[in-house]
Order: C-alpha cells, then structure tokens, then sequence
DNA sequence: GTTCTAGAAC
DNA sequence: GTTCTAGAAC
C-alpha cells in the first residue's frame, strides 16, 4: 500500500502543471483532500494475507527488496506491516479524514525488518530464541475496528476461529523422507481445506525455517492454497496461545503406539504441558494407536493446557515409522510408508472436522443441554460431556477410508491425491477428462448416503433410491430420484448393470408424476439426466414444463433441461439396454445456445424475455417431445 | 449448484 | 441510468 504523507499528495498536486484535468494550485489541493476523505486503507479482514504500508521512498525500496529477494520457496510471513498509527504527524485539514481511520493497528516495524532480513537469506539463527520469529501478526489477528459505520456483526473475531496446530507427522524420530513427507501433508491438507468452513489448519514447527516447513510452504504456495485456511507457523506447539498469539483450540500430538508420555519431541511435550490430566482422558478413550490412524481426546477443563492455551482437545496421531530403531520399521517400504502417512493426516483432519461439525451443532442448539458447561474455559470449548454422547463412533480410532481399492501395491508416485473415479472425488467426461467434484458438488451424495440424516429435505426413502425436492427447483414442480449405489456418480458412470436400477428410478418418477398431475392435472412433465451433472450422485430430474421459477436464472439453467444436454429418461434407458451405455451430449456449447422456446422454437435475447414469452406460449410441443413417451401429462387431457 | 459483481448491452 | 450476462468465488 503506497501511503504517501497527506501533505506530499497536496504539495505535488499544487506544483503540477499541465493537468488534464485543469486543476492547479488550491483547486487541485481541494481535490486532493476530497478524494483522501473517502480514502480505506485495506484491512486483513478482506482476504489479504500481507499487507505492507510504504510512506516514502526508502520504504518502497524495502518492499521491493524483501520481496525480490525471495527464492522460488520462501514467501513473506503474513500479516500487516508498517501502518502509521492515528497520532502520526499531518495536516491540520485533514484531521477529519484521520478521524474515521481505524485506530492504530499493531505496528510490527521492527520485527518485520528482523523477519525479512532473515527471508533475505541472513537467516543464522536457527536455536530455541524462536518466539521472537514468529509471525507477529496473524492473517486473521483480530483488528482495531471502527467504532461505527459497517455492521461489526460482519466482522469475524479472527484469531478465535477453530484451529488445528499439527506438527510434522514422523519427519523426526521416525525419519520419513520429508520431499514425500511434504507433498501428503499438502496434498491432505488441500483437500481439507474446502471442507474447513472458517476453521484453519496450521503446521508447527520449532524451527522457523525448517526444511519441512520451507518444503510445505513452497508447495503450499505452488497449489495455490488459501493462506488463511493454512499457513506454518514458528512455535512450541504447547505454547502457541501464550508465546505466539495464535490460539489454537485443538493440538495434534505425533504420538507412539502405546499412547504413553514419554519419549521426545512433540510427544513428551504435550503430555508433560497437559499435566496427568491427558493421560487420564486419554485411556478413557483408546489405549492403544496403529499407524496411520487419530483419536480425539477432549482435554479436561483441569488441565494447564486447556486454561493456560484454550485447548479443549487433543488429537493423538500415529505416523509410519521408517526408523529401524523403534517399533512397527517399515524398512524403507515408502509405498506403505505413503500410504500411511496419507492415511494418518486423513484420520488427523477427519478428527478435527467432526469436531468443527460438533461444535456448530452445539451452537444451534438450545444452550440449556450444555448449561453445565458454561463458565468454564474458553467459550469455542466443545463440552467434553456432549463429545461423549454424541461422539460414539468418533471418540474410536479414526482410520482413513481412503486408501479403501488401491491395497497395498504400487501406487509409486503419490503427486496427486486421487485419481479414477470410483468412490471418488472426479467425474470422467466425454472426451475421457476428469475433473473433480467441488465440495458444493457433494449434496446429493451426503444425502445419498445417510438419507435419514437428511430427513427435512426428503420426499421419500426406498430401498435404493431416495426421492426429493430439487433444492432450486426451475419449475413448479421438480423433484430428484436420487440413486444410492455407490461409485455412480453421473450418466457416464452409468452401464448394463443399472439397467434395472434406471427402469425402477423411472418407475418412481412417473409414480411421483401422477400424484402432482392428480393435484394439477394441467402440469406436463419430463424426465431425464443432465449429461454433464454439477451435483455428484446419479439422478434422475422429474421436471414440469411451465419452467415458472424464480431459480430459472440464466442460460445455462435453460439449456440444460431444454436441449440435447438434457438426456431423456426413456432414450437414457433405450440406450443403456441396447449399448450398455447411455449417449452423453456434454458440449460445453450446448449450455450456451441461444435461448430457444421450447414450445414453439421462436429464439429469445435474454433470460426474462424467454420467460414472459413461455408463460403464454401454448404451442403445441414440438414432434420430437410428443414421440416415445417423452412427456408426461395427465391421461385425459390432450 | 448459487451468489456476487464488473462491465457489456441496452 | 438500468438491465442483464458471464465469470470468479465459494
């Protein structure tokens, strides 16, 4: 942010002559003031992971060198760097302008010249004096707000999301190789991420530029990886609250197999911080880890852990071992020794989401069922008493279900974290492409899966398929016969084997027809599969041919219910018994046609000329929809 | 899948 | 000046 003194912005704007404008002298000051009351400075709180304030020269050489001077692996600690504070020295006149700036925001000057010197390569201290080389401020550290103006309510309390400190699973005294080791941890934590809603993860080391964390970071930057949800940090993972400023509600602990004390490391340093405490909760929960899997310890409100750092849980975390000195040596086997250490993070993350899902249960709750909780500890405290009922299944080891198929062979290269589409997170286009399913993709295959979690958004539940309300439906009618076999994602997932499967999925959908037609006997329906879904997990739309909605927004909404894209049921069923496979029509142009009636065929500039058209247009269908039983209207009507 | 918004189109 | 779309973000 180049943050010129007030006065230099005016004193330049008077001087300059010939402007385009045909400001001069007082004018132009008037201007300049104008245009500085209105001016924001960015705040961390909109995304930026760094921000650095230059207000002269030497300032902007600094930023050009601390940021020139970064290798292909370094990158600048984030957080908020040289902003003036309110009582700096400025103009009289615009002291209003001062006014509605935000109070003075930490000013970290001085470490961050310390920090970027060493991220310059004069990085010689590599000893335990690391406090001082933490981040001094936090992507997400709680800011000054203004007093008034912008509704707070907006405003997060950064520094007080849920977080996850881990250190480096099995790079230290189980000597994995760390380029391998690095690559899961960022690969794991990437795919995570999307699934952390304002939670973050954070890798700790007690070294700042340790090659673990230089090789996590690099890769970490590489994938592009959303800074506030990740980032490494310098620090005792039992001190970061107090030390570092960074709260952490949860801890995981490189532990051993006997989940005991002892030993070195991370390992001997929680259990030593926490005090008996963790010991004790410990083997209420598991007694012993195997490699690659985590147990949640909720922490006992007793321990210095939990109130000197706010950390409610504990997750113990068994690494593959490579190291022939301590038990369980994989003896350089890195196939498994990968797999597991994949499997470990999994379990890790997964431990940690259903802690995230825990907690915001217990927020939407009626707070009368942890009342006796209350008063005690931090408030993002998950009550150890709920973590008990509720947490049944995850209070057990929690093991990977990931590498389920892969077994235990080859797989040399793990550079990417899945590939092939069964029971995974890709579809497989047309032209043999895949491309992955977004976390917002998963609805339907959550529902798929656990229906009766889902119960409010559900019409009905059969043994295979579970039929529901489109959650924007385009029409007055339009509901989804979801399929529930796993590994069928799509209509290209879709072969020989599904014929009867399909039949059945047709079958319900002209059941469910012939209820709505009994309600309203003028509806027309048709039913069919988008040939590219967005939302993973087979199924069939059951849709009515008003398209009256106000979800029917745009193009695309359009064309995929009223062009080839759109894959009729009948013709879906046809082909599959006939070929073993459904045509797929998932040309991109498809979806960006012209906006045709799908009446009468007359073409449309936009969505709401389209719209008001089809609300009167009672042309009769066109040849094609009326053949093979391609619509759906009441018996008697014609 | 939706929401958001810059900028094109009107 | 307003409406609408398209692409990014989520």
């Amino acid at each position: 942010m180049l943050d010129l003194p007030t006065q230099l912005c005016i004193s330049r704007s008077v001087k300059r002559t010939g402007h385009e404008g045909n400001l001069q002298g007082g004018k132009a000051a008037a201007v300049v003031n104008r245009m500085l009351q209105k001016k924001e400075l960015p705040k961390l709180s909109e995304g930026f992971s760094r921000i650095t304030f230059c207000h002269n020269d030497a300032e902007v050489q600094a930023a050009l060198g601390a940021y020139s001077g970064l290798g292909p692996s370094d990158s600048l600690p984030p957080g908020c760097f040289g902003q003036k504070s309110q009582d700096a020295k400025v103009q009289v006149g615009i002291m209003k302008f001062l006014k509605k700036a935000e109070g003075p925001s930490p000013v970290v000057s001085k470490v961050n010249r310390h920090q970027s010197d060493a991220l310059i390569g004069n990085s010689e201290k590599k000893d335990s004096s690391l406090e001082r080389e933490q981040m001094p401020i936090l992507p997400n550290a709680p800011q000054k707000e203004e007093s008034k103006g912008k509704e707070n309510a907006v405003q997060a309390i950064d520094n007080d999301v849920p977080t996850l400190a881990f250190p480096s699973i099995s790079t230290a005294d189980f000597q994995f190789n760390l380029e391998k080791a690095s690559d899961i941890i960022v690969e794991t934590v990437e795919e995570f991420v999307p699934k952390l809603g304002n939670a973050r993860l954070v890798l700790v080391d007690l070294t700042r530029e340790s090659k673990i964390v230089s090789l996590v970071r690099a890769k970490a930057a590489k994938k592009s990886i959303d800074s506030s949800k990740f980032f490494t940090f310098a620090g005792n993972i039992i001190e970061l609250s107090t030390k570092g400023g960074l709260n952490c509600n949860v801890i995981a602990n490189a532990a051993n197999w006997r989940l005991k004390p002892g030993g070195g490391g991370v390992n001997a340093a929680i259990f030593k911080a926490a005090g008996g405490d963790l010991e004790k909760a410990t083997n209420e929960q598991a007694k012993s880890l195997l490699p690659g899997s985590a147990v949640v310890v909720p922490l006992p409100s007793t321990s210095p852990l939990y109130n000197r750092e706010g950390i409610t849980h504990v997750i113990h975390v068994l690494g593959p071992n490579m190291n022939p000195q301590r038990p369980n040596c994989l003896n350089k086997d890195y196939n498994k020794g990968c797999m597991v250490l994949r499997q470990a993070y999994t379990s890790l993350f997964e431990g940690f989401l259903s802690l995230l899902k825990l907690q915001e249960k217990s927020v939407t709750k009626t707070h009368e069922e942890f009342l006796h909780h209350s008063g005690h500890g931090p408030d993002k405290n998950v009550g150890n008493g709920d973590l008990k009922n509720k947490r049944d299944d995850a209070n057990v080891s929690i093991s990977s279900k990931k590498s389920r198929g892969s077994g235990d062979e080859v797989e040399t290269h793990i550079t990417r974290p899945r590939t092939g589409n069964s029971d995974s997170g890709t579809q497989t286009t047309n032209r043999g492409m895949t491309k992955a399913w977004g976390s917002w993709a998963q609805a339907l295959y959550h529902i798929a899966m656990n229906p009766e979690r889902h119960k409010d958004d559900v019409l009905e539940i059969l043994e295979d398929v579970v039929v529901l309300n489109d959650a924007y439906p385009k029409a007055q009618k339009h509901i989804l016969i979801l399929a529930q076999a796993r590994g069928l994602d799509c209509l290209a997932d879709v072969h020989q084997v599904h014929l009867e499967l399909l039949r059945r999925m047709h079958a319900i959908g002209l059941k469910w027809v012939e209820k709505f037609l009994h309600e309203d006997s003028q509806l027309v329906f048709r039913l069919g599969y988008h040939s590219a879904p967005s939302m993973r997990q087979l199924h069939l739309h059951v849709i009515s041919q008003d398209f009256n909605s106000v979800h029917l927004k745009n193009k695309k909404h359009w064309n995929s219910f009223n062009t080839a894209f759109f894959r009729d049921s009948v013709d879906v069923i046809e082909e599959v018994n006939k070929n073993g496979k459904a045509m797929i029509k998932d040309d991109e142009s498809l979806l960006s046609m012209e906006l045709r009636c799908h009446r009468c065929r007359s073409a449309h500039p936009n969505i709401p000329r389209l719209k008001s058209h089809i609300q009167n247009c009672q042309v009769p269908f066109p040849a094609f929809l009326l053949q093979s039983d391609r619509l759906v209207r009441a018996p008697d009507s014609n």
